[in-house]
DNA sequence: TCACTATTGAGAAGAGTTTGCAGTATACGC
DNA sequence: GCGTATACTGCAAACTCTTCTCAATAGTGA
């Protein structure tokens, strides 16, 4: 059912070869927003992902990250979420479901955490509501430790 | 803990009382909004707000339904959620947490379902995470009965 | 009723994201 | 390796949602 998750997609070139499966091209700028993303240790803004990426090609635009964070989307290379107090979009690599996010309103910080909690919503959600679940986002939003 | 949900503000008048007991005054922005976004049957988004509130008051301007629900959402009359696929934040009358959100993908539709879960989590992260979690959200994307 | 000031409407500004376009460069066939 | 088709890029403008500024208005307590 899943298709491909970060974990299989390590090196550029098994990027470069999903991608020309999909009649897609491998290119510079997705190679460094892959790279980026992959080796975050959290939830990344576009602004946070564009600056990583330009420290290896400060020529990468604003308009390649957009599009190739929408890509790998559509891919299910990463994941989009609304989490944080700002509007702006967080991206992280795509990953099984068993966890949940802590966002911190203080520092902005999202933690991830693992849990059966997520497994126990599925097997809930599995038992006849008619609604057939892709994604569970658990997401509590505090203080962390940090901040309090 | 908790001050004030929606089920104790019924009327415009204990609207203006609690208003009033914060400094601030009960205008009729103020009272469409809240009967706008009290009688609602799900989430709603500005866009939405608007336009019912237009139906009884066309001269009511959007930065007004802006201001009224930032002002609520301080008085934790109602509460921010960025659910749904497109950007915009969408609105629902405060409530105790002991609730998930099922968002279709298809029609954007959200849906609401009681349930201990929500309990459970805030009980597994009482016991030693360091975080102080303020709210629950649990979302799961996916797609309801009626669409699939 | 009066005066104070919180609140409003209008429009401009801001932030994040998307789109259109002409030039560039990847990947496939030879 | 080389040439060609076209996917992709950088740039800039446009778009959407939200916030801000400010003069005018209207609740509220006295």
């Amino acid at each position: 059912m899943r298709r491909a998750y970060h974990d299989r997609v390590e090196t550029s070139q098994e990027l470069g070869t999903i991608l020309r499966q999909r009649g897609n091209r491998l290119t510079g700028p997705r190679q460094l927003v892959w790279e980026v993303v992959r080796s975050a240790d959290g939830h990344l803004t576009v602004e946070e992902i564009t600056a990583r990426v330009h420290e290896a090609d400060p020529s990468v635009n604003l308009s390649s990250v957009y599009r190739t964070l929408a890509l790998f989307s559509d891919m299910e290379l990463v994941r989009e979420s609304n989490l944080g107090t700002d509007g702006a979009s967080r991206w992280e690599p795509a990953h099984p479901d068993d966890h949940f996010h802590l966002v911190c309103e203080s520092c902005g910080r999202v933690e991830h955490h693992g849990g059966d909690i997520v497994q126990t919503v599925r097997a809930h959600l599995a038992g006849g509501h008619g609604f057939r679940a892709a994604n569970i986002d658990l997401v509590v939003t505090g203080t962390c430790a940090d901040c309090s």
